[in-house]
Formats: structure tokens, C-alpha cells, sequence
DNA sequence: TTGAAAGCGCTAACAG
DNA sequence: CTGTTAGCGCTTTCAA
């Protein structure tokens, strides 16, 4: 490409007026005399003039861009809350620049790096599954570097985060449970450092509590959130010498790995076993049964963390909200025993 | 955020030396003497020192970005693409910026008019379904800006492109339905004008007549690529007098949908109906029965595009090749019928 | 009402 | 071997 845009100078030497004129024509400054204001904007639009962006960003020490870190993009999940991000983003006349960690800590740090040597004004992060250890985000966050996470969050980072309700949410799958006649409700867990695990865990323990039932440790297995982790935790659970007659997954994922499992064992679902899975993708509705599941407001979630990270900009570093996103359990076939 | 980064003057300034010396001390230049570079180095890393890429953006007229414009980014091919693209721009020390035009081709106008206002260095695009008239696009390429397609292209525009081969893969799919006796085999189809439609379309009518068959227009059937628009094309199929055997849908989520539809009907797949679908989403081996489907390989094909873009890089406007990727039919349960 | 000049961070001639 | 200067595109004092 030739000359691939007009700069302010091009529109100058046209005109025969300095840049400076133009610049303050372009936008509306009071000096300069309507007509003369008229005629720069005239032609600026018929040389399809925009403001070059890097001039701006070296000027103004930003970049308009905000880094976004996710485990990784193909998952619905994370897909749904990045467009969430870009949604608000767009508005404000922002980018987005998506990094995958890939769901490891240490690519996750590189991301960082990255997006911080391109200079973006910020960084919207939902924790790889490995990471628990939080130095690199410590780090920024000391030098007022605005960090908002979303989901898998680290706690005790003193920053805006937005997250869901697993707590409650957990514990109406298990009174759910328990109006079908359940018992013996399995719980496949992710990795326990994740802030999504230890709530959920806590919903799980004192919704059994609540509805009369004891927790049951060998009911309660931890998988790497893969869907070939899944399968395994599902068969330790259907080898147990007493069966669940319940399986709660953290998520959609989980479930459908587990639900594939427990027809390979020539189980029923729901009426051996019922399940219910976390996040409600599309797909609960296709698979046989259909799959009772938690809305997790995912579009939402991107939109609220994008809002607080804006935020973090206007209230300064002191800013430091905390979002609690509600959910809603969706009751599909999956869960609901005929006979009981 | 104080004093976000350290530049060259700050260096500089600090060891008493010129910026000049520092930026050629950092690039290995010869004329530097080994200790005084060293030495540079040395601060500069302690430093943490990173070069500002606005600055260099505006000197070199470049951002090292790539625009990417996708249809959504939810859905789990288009995912997958980027991901793609995104694996080989990482190695490239490039970014992607990602623009959704929501299936619509005035976003997709809006998206490329922001990326090249963002002076991205070119864009990869896979086009919106409404998308029938060009003009965005051919005014970059005379132009010499970089633009690559992928899967969803414009086959008259002269510049490079990725695509899969829906011709041969769907002849195959007729022939494995002829195999399992199916004699009314559907198609339901997309938008007419694009590309996709167009190629999967001549291999239905070519693969019905290879296999005996003649084609009969009341089962090719159009959609707009919407789960909605595609169960309302099932019953159009279903409500025949005469009804389809066998029924393909160019893509997975349009098969979904066609098996929800299917079901509602009280037909059994696939003795009643077989099904097969085309993008084999990870989800095909979740439904029940599990789908028959044609691989789609999105990430290699994002990847592909990502070569293809930079090759446009290195050999100039004229370069213009265009790539077709194989694809495999994986038979499942949705199309092998027990009695026939 | 308009222009000139400096500076954001960096590189690349051009001088010494 | 190292420093000076100009310039990428833009805004913003300071002068006129």
C-alpha cells in the first residue's frame, strides 16, 4: 500500500495552513474562525483523515487497549464473556487484545509480559487452572496497574473482581437432589486452590448439612477440569463399592465427560444416577438426556468486568469492587427421577 | 500507574550517555564498544527495560497487529480459527485484534472501517452470512492492503484464501448415505451467494447423480445458519409428503437443531432419518445418537491463514494463493441404519 | 486568529 | 566509537 493514510500535515501543506491550525479545526477549538474550521473539516473527511492512533498513544501514554487473559478461547464459557468485554469496550472506543494462558500458570505469566511490554492500559484476567501463586499480578497491581479478574479470581489481590454465586448455587442443586430422592450426591470438583472449587465445596458441604445428608469424602473428587480427567474421576466414583445415585460436575464440561461414562457403564440417567452440571451451554438441550444445569451469566460477566475495569480508571487505585453475579438452576430431564 | 516504563532517555541520562548509543548498544551494533554495550545491557535489563512499539509503530508505519474479523466469536469453529491464527502471530511477535460482525454485513463494514482507523498491518477475514457485495473489501486490496480469507470467502476477489473441500466432502457423505440405503437424501443448505453453500450444494447434486440418484428440489432447503431458521427448515422437510431419509446439515449446530426437530417428531435416527453434520464440534460425540459428521480443520485452517498473511507480507499484492484443506467423514450412530 | 516549536520514544543518516 | 539531528503524527504551550 502507497501511502496508506493522510496525516494532519498532508491536510496542512494542502490547505497551505499550519498543522496546528488544523489540528485545533478538527476539533472544534474557538479560535479558529467557523469558516476556515468548515473548509479543514471539508476536505479531512474527503481525504478519509483519521487520527493516527500511535501518534495519539505516544502523546497521551496509552494505548486504548485492554489485555485479556483466559484459559482459553474455544470454550463457550470464556467466549461468551469475551464478547461481554468487547461489547463495553467498543463503546468506549477500546480494544481488546485476547491472550490464551492455555490454562498454565507459566504461559499465563507470559501473557502478562506481553501485554504489558504492547503497552496496554490494563488487563481484564481469568485464572489458568495451574495458577496459585499470584506474584506477577501483585506486581502490577503495586504499581497501580489496573487488574480486574473475573470467575477464577485470587482472593486476596486487592482489586475489582466480578464472580458468581456458587455458594447458593451449589446448594440448590443439592436441595434439588434431595427432592428426587437422592442420597449419596457426588461432587466432581475442580483443582482446590481455584476460588470456583473451595465456594462450591462450601455450597456442597452445607447444602448436604441442610438437607440431612452427611459428607461422604469419597464422594467428593477433584479433576483437572479436562474432559479426559472428568472421565476418570466419574469411573473412580462409579467403582465405588456403594454408587453415587447423584453427580454434580463443576461445570458442563465435567458433565457431559461424566454423562458419556455413566452410559458406557450401562447406567440410567437420571433414574441410577442423576446429574446436573454448571455454566449451561447450548448443548445441554442436544444431549440425551437433556442436561439440568446453572446458568452462569457468562455475556454478563464480561460486560460487569469491563465496567469495573473502566471504573478502576475513573476512581484511581483505591477502587476496588466486588460483583457477585447471580445464577439460575435450569431443570432438565438429567436430574428428574421418575420414581422415587 | 507513576512512571509505567523506563525509555532509552531514562537509560540514557543515567549512565551519561547519548539515547543513540543506548538504541544501538541494544541492537548489537558494531560500532559500540563490548564493555560500554555490556554495560548498557545490562542496566537496561535491571531496568526492565522494553522498547515502546508505539514509537516504533510510528516510525516503521506498522503496529504488528492483524485485524480479525469473524462472524462470532462463540461459536466453537470460529474459536477454534482463531486460536489458529493466533499460534502462528504469537511466533511471529504479532497481535490479532478481533472484530465479531455478528453475521451482519454492515458490522462487517464497521469492523474493517475501526481496524484500519487502528492502522492494524492487515486483516483475516471469514465473511458474515449476509455479506453479497464487496466493495469494503476491494477497495483495501486495490489499495495493496493485506486481506486474507478464510472458509467463508469471495471467491471472485483476488487475494489470498483458505477453504475447505464441501465439494468432495459432501459427494462423500451421499455415498455413505447410499451405502446405508437411503434414497431421499436432504440438504439443508445456507445462504446461496456464499461460497460454502455454493460448493457443498454442487457436491449434493453431483453425489446424488454418481450414486443413482436424482435430485429432487423440494429437499434442498436454505437456512440462515441459525439453530431457529434450521429447526424451521427440519419441519419444512418433515411436513413433506414424501418425506427425507436422510438429511445433511452444513453444519453441526444445524444438524443439532435438525435432531431436536427429528425427535420431536417421534422419528428414530437414523433408522427413521440418518442424520450427518459438517464441522464435527466436540459436542457430536455428547448427543444421542452421536453424530456423524464432517472434520473441519479449524484450527490448522486458521493457522493456514495466518501463513497465508504473512506470505502476503513477503511476496507482495500479487501474491495470491489459495489453499483447500481435506476433510473426514467420521461415522457415528446419526447415519449407520441397522436395517436397510 | 494563526503559526512555530517542543516533545512523546525511537531509529537512522550524518558528523565528528 | 559516540553524539547530534531530523522526523514518524500529533497536541500544546508560547509567540505573534
Amino acid at each position: 500500500m502507497t501511502k496508506r493514510h493522510v496525516s494532519l500535515k498532508d491536510l496542512a501543506t494542502e490547505l497551505g495552513v499550519s498543522v496546528s491550525t488544523v489540528s485545533r479545526a478538527l476539533k472544534n477549538h474557538p479560535d479558529i474562525s467557523p469558516q476556515l474550521t468548515e473548509k479543514i473539516k471539508k476536505i479531512a473527511s474527503e481525504r478519509n483523515y483519521t487520527p493516527n492512533p500511535l501518534a495519539m498513544g505516544l502523546l497521551r501514554a496509552q494505548t486504548r487497549m485492554i489485555g485479556v487473559i483466559i484459559p482459553d478461547i474455544v470454550t463457550h464459557f470464556f467466549a461468551s464473556a469475551i464478547s461481554g468485554i468487547e461489547s463495553i469496550a467498543k463503546e468506549k472506543g477500546y480494544y481488546i487484545v485476547i491472550s490464551s494462558s492455555s490454562e498454565s500458570m507459566e504461559k499465563e505469566k507470559e501473557s502478562v509480559e506481553n501485554l504489558i511490554k504492547s503497552r496496554v492500559d490494563g488487563i481484564i484476567v481469568c485464572l489458568s487452572q495451574e495458577t496459585n501463586e499470584y506474584s506477577h499480578f501483585q506486581k502490577l497491581i503495586d504499581n497501580e496497574f489496573p487488574v480486574v479478574f473475573f470467575d477464577r479470581i485470587c482472593e486476596e489481590l486487592n482489586t475489582p473482581s466480578v464472580i458468581v454465586d456458587g455458594h447458593k448455587a451449589v446448594k440448590e442443586i443439592i436441595r434439588h437432589f434431595k427432592d428426587n430422592g437422592c442420597k449419596r450426591i457426588a461432587y466432581i470438583s475442580g483443582p482446590s486452590h481455584l476460588n470456583i472449587s473451595k465456594n462450591r465445596k462450601e455450597g456442597y458441604i452445607e447444602g448436604l448439612h441442610e438437607c440431612g445428608l452427611i459428607f461422604q469424602p469419597e464422594l467428593l473428587v477433584e479433576c483437572n477440569l479436562s474432559a479426559n480427567d472428568a472421565s476418570l474421576a466419574t469411573k473412580q466414583l462409579l467403582n465405588l463399592e456403594n454408587k453415587p445415585d447423584a453427580i454434580f460436575g463443576i461445570n458442563d464440561t465435567i458433565a457431559f465427560a461424566a454423562m458419556k461414562e455413566i452410559k458406557k457403564y450401562g447406567l440410567k440417567i437420571p433414574d441410577d444416577i442423576a446429574l446436573v452440571g454448571f455454566t449451561d451451554e447450548f448443548h445441554s438441550t442436544v444431549v440425551e438426556p437433556t442436561l439440568t444445569s446453572v446458568t452462569h451469566p457468562t455475556f454478563l460477566m464480561g460486560r460487569e468486568a469491563a465496567r469495573l475495569f473502566f471504573n478502576s480508571f475513573e476512581k484511581g487505585p483505591t477502587y476496588n469492587e466486588k460483583v457477585t453475579l447471580p445464577t439460575e438452576l435450569i431443570i432438565r430431564n438429567s436430574s428428574v427421577k421418575r420414581k422415587h
